[in-house]
DNA sequence: TCAGTGATTAGG
DNA sequence: CTAATCACTGAG
């Protein structure tokens, strides 16, 4: 796998890192070790705990820990009693943030993408830099995107709710 | 438009 | 222990 993308790639700023990684490639092995590709199309950034849509903006608790982690490695929780978010933790060392990813070339909605890929709790804290089971890669595609404010986040107040940090093909 | 669904969190 | 909240989806 020459184009893994590796630590230092997700350990710089979110607002670079979300918008840089539509046309990536997420990857992930399932149970059959059968390795699938699929392209990302859809994210979202979270950035830091002045951030009010971000989590960590109500503090470090067990769910958001690993939000103040170096970048590189997964944030995967539980929302609505029936969907698992899966976020990419970017950034250095205690500073919180992570981009949600919110859709494939093959299916478009976060809980979509998690149902799709097999996501769940298990996934929490995982290195995308050394796991065997899910990683990224290039694709060499440079991205042309649009962008429009994030879903979902009404209760942000209104200087948060509208920054424009959704990024889509 | 709106119900379903259950983990997570703060508070007593 | 209780209760509120919730980075969504699918049916109608």
């Amino acid at each position: 796998m020459p184009d893994r993308l590796d630590k230092q790639y997700f350990t710089r700023d979110v607002l670079e890192v979300a918008p840089d990684l539509l046309s990536k490639l997420l990857v992930i092995r399932g149970n059959d070790n059968q390795v699938r590709r699929f392209v990302i199309t859809e994210t979202e950034a979270y950035r830091g705990s002045e951030d009010l849509a971000c989590h960590a903006s109500k503090g470090r608790t067990k769910r958001t820990e690993v939000m103040y982690h170096e970048g590189g490695r997964l944030y995967v929780y539980f929302v609505y009693g029936m969907h698992w978010m899966l976020n990419i933790v970017t950034g250095k060392e205690n500073d919180p943030q992570a981009v949600l990813i919110r859709g494939l070339d093959a299916c478009s909605g976060p809980g979509r993408v998690t149902r799709l890929l097999g996501i769940d709790r298990s996934f929490y804290g995982e290195d995308l830099s050394t796991s065997g089971r899910i990683w990224m890669e290039d694709s060499g595609i440079k991205p042309v995107y649009l962008t429009g404010t994030r879903i979902g986040i009404s209760y942000a107040g209104e200087y948060w709710k509208n920054k424009p940090w959704r990024y889509y093909l």
